[in-house]
DNA sequence: GCAGTATTTCCAGGCTTATCGAATTATGCC
DNA sequence: GGCATAATTCGATAAGCCTGGAAATACTGC
């Protein structure tokens, strides 16, 4: 993971209206939830919704399958561990914040 | 921790110039630097990097502290761990993908 | 193939951001 | 007070983002 690539996920999570779709989709577990499901629970415009999650696909936080004619949404939980573990690693690297200490021990 | 504020957060630590202030903050540690030293390492103009600043001061990521002329930027280490940690609960509430599971045991 | 549902792409408007040179403010020193 | 250094604010430009209605595309079932 580097600067970059780790900046566009924060960037991509940054906008309250992904944050929440992203937080739906964890939530939702390993099921996921189609598009449409997300878009009703929420309120939010089709269009708009679609432009969102592409940016999430974009940065690999979620992933997609297609289903007949609906598309089940997925949080990628190894991309969040990712994300959680290099800002972990790059506050905890050469500071003793408590953050991860029990995995380091 | 809300949405909207971590947003606000992710937001600001989603932009690879801003990413890379940060973690030169956190690997300097307790000490801080000042902006001078993070303009000089990073090679950023300095009102260029007093706008970043400006905004990561804004989402509470960093404080700064006056010595005499030159003003000392630290990390905030509790607001790094509130985001990790909100960000962590969000991933791992209904799902089991490890990252926290020794401090749920 | 046609009808119907799910989702995306097209398009456009308004808004915010990123950038940085120049001018300004803050602080210390003599 | 006057000078020097540190950092911010001002001002302006270009670029990208967010939003959402309308049209187009994907897919299924008959």
């Amino acid at each position: 993971m580097n600067v970059e690539q780790a900046a566009k996920q924060l960037e991509a999570l940054g906008n309250t209206t992904r944050l929440q779709v992203y937080r739906t989709l964890v939530r939702a577990g390993e099921a996921g939830l189609p598009v449409g499901q997300i878009q009703e629970r929420l309120g939010i415009p089709p269009s708009t919704l679609s432009h969102h999650l592409q940016r999430l696909l974009l940065t690999g936080l979620v992933t997609q399958e297609r289903q007949a004619t609906t598309l089940i949404c997925r949080a990628s939980y190894p991309a969040m561990n990712g994300l959680i573990g290099y800002l972990a690693d790059e506050c905890c690297a050469d500071a003793g914040c408590g953050t991860r200490a029990e995995n380091a021990a």
